[in-house]
DNA sequence: AGGTTATTTCAACGCTTCTTGAATAGTTGA
DNA sequence: TCAACTATTCAAGAAGCGTTGAAATAACCT
């Protein structure tokens, strides 16, 4: 992924409302939701929202068709792991200990990572197989 | 983690210079390196980096130790892993398809989380490969 | 065709952030 | 104590981003 890519999709993130909308129609997945009902969800005005919503569609994260009336936003799940894996692969591929932290929040959310310390977590890589248990 | 740390995380992350910075210190783990040192190597004026620097320590995604004169700065690997962590969690938990993208970068480097404890994991580096046997 | 609903575009305003240069504080070594 | 070096803080200006309200476009139902 390109490097200018990545850092539109993480200023894209960088925001409350858009987070919002993400966190919002990730579980809808291509199904989405149309504008008018996530302005209505977010308790947004109109152009607030379309501000937004065409920020995160330019970034690559999410995306839109035309059904009726209405506009459908998904979002694009591709971009997002792109975006993700950029950060997992040019930042941690040699460092383990944030695939551990990373783990951690996974498998609970105990905060006990906060040390940071040297010493990798005994079960990082149970952790991170925990992943691996998604839907089939 | 905190909604608004990680806001405050993915808002650092997203701009050139600090992505550099993240970038070039990553590799030297704890080692990290001194001030100066990093003005040198991004060719930066050293007020500029020293807000830059300031920024990525305040989202806690750097750490900062004084040696001599020299202020050292390394990457927390905690707090960046929990930033990603926070991505992975509250917006993939339930999307494998966003985990298979973000897998898709990362396989071509298998062995690259067996690291992720002493005891080598059960799975090796297939811990994060798993992520690509996801629904298709 | 007319009315209604849904969504986007436009322009203006305010605010935060970024950059730059000079000045300041703190530390080391003679 | 003095001189040299490192890094941060301060203040100013410029640039970009986000919000708001009104208007425009497009598609549907009667």
């Amino acid at each position: 992924m390109e490097r200018s890519k990545v850092l539109a999709a993480l200023g894209a993130l960088a925001h409350e409302t858009r987070l919002d909308l993400i966190r919002l129609l990730i579980p809808l997945g291509v199904a989405g939701m149309p504008a008018g009902r996530i302005a209505q969800a977010l308790g947004l005005a109109a152009p607030r929202l379309s501000f937004h919503l065409a920020a995160l569609e330019q970034a690559g994260l999410l995306r839109s068709r035309k059904e009726a009336r209405n506009v459908i936003y998904s979002v694009d799940t591709s971009g997002l792991g792109q975006t993700i894996s950029y950060l997992l692969n040019d930042c941690c591929s040699d460092h383990p200990e944030v695939l551990a932290a990373c783990s951690h929040g996974r498998v609970a959310r105990t905060g006990g990572c906060g040390a940071a310390g040297p010493s990798p977590d005994p079960q990082g890589g149970a952790g991170l197989a925990v992943w691996g248990t998604v839907k089939t």
